[in-house]
DNA sequence: TTTAGTTTGAAATCCATTTTCAACAGGGGG
DNA sequence: CCCCCTGTTGAAAATGGATTTCAAACTAAA
């Protein structure tokens, strides 16, 4: 979803939800969709920090919340201990695989494993809604030679 | 793995680590055996307070800490904030779909998916290590008819 | 026993998240 | 342009699960 959109979608969730347009939510959302994904609530926190030192790490949290509400952030896990959000890309869905030795975060997504899964979860009887699907492992950067 | 079994690789691991076994350690290996999976620290701690007052909360949280580093226990994270252990079953991985209705978790397993996994890694330069797969749905029990 | 080292449990601490609350800002009226 | 109502902000406090502290209790070996 490009920057645009996202702004307008979020434009328009404050209107429907009687929320108003402020300068905080600007920024915020400014730096968001600038910074990358996978950003922790410190890390996005900090970098408004460097340009715009008034601004607060609650206010922070509560856009990013915000953000995950109206559709155009999700909010991730990688058991780290801090939770992460990455800008939504609404046509599809995709995976993470992570490195265990730098950290790099690298996105992938696969039907065949998507259509699996479904058909697993119908065997036992469940209809699937969500998933989350992490794999944890060592890049080619870190392999040792 | 039979209880019997996790209980030697927990006397062997506390000799090999110079740890001593105790009446407290002996009765939370009891305990988290007996309940069943997925519990977490809580759970096992009202459910030991209820026969045994005297037991402190950090004595199951440190013990169960030493149930995953001894391989008896797996630590899970369901989203809900809360860590979980459940029982390892070490000759098979397996992975959940949990009902977001109930709250109820099944174990899969589904070795078609484990080798895409592979396969998709590696492709993008991965080894991978280990994984996390979680399905969200609804259960036969919570669909609505 | 005696003793050295480990373990325990209540309480304190940690740390990310979330809430509180008084001051402040947005954006319709009037 | 000013008011007013309501939503928002940010510093600080509260929360809640995980973890650590520390003095007392315990374990196991001598």
């Amino acid at each position: 979803m490009e920057d645009a959109k996202s702004k307008n979608r979020f434009k328009d969730f404050l209107i429907a939800q009687g929320l108003k347009s402020t300068h905080q939510r600007e920024l915020i959302l400014e730096e968001f969709l600038r910074a990358g994904s996978h950003l922790s609530t410190e890390d996005l926190y900090l970098r408004l920090r460097r340009k715009n030192p008034r601004i607060g790490y609650a206010t922070v949290h509560r856009t990013l919340k915000l953000f995950a509400e109206c559709g155009i952030a999700e909010q991730r896990n990688f058991g780290d201990g801090q939770a992460r959000y990455e800008a939504s890309a609404h046509d599809e869905h995709h995976d993470h695989l992570i490195c265990v030795v730098c950290g790099k975060i690298v996105e992938f997504e696969d039907p065949r494993i998507e259509e699996l899964q479904i058909e697993v979860a119908g065997g036992l009887g469940f209809s699937i809604e969500r998933h989350r699907l992490e794999l944890y492992g060592c890049c080619s950067d870190c392999r040792p030679a």
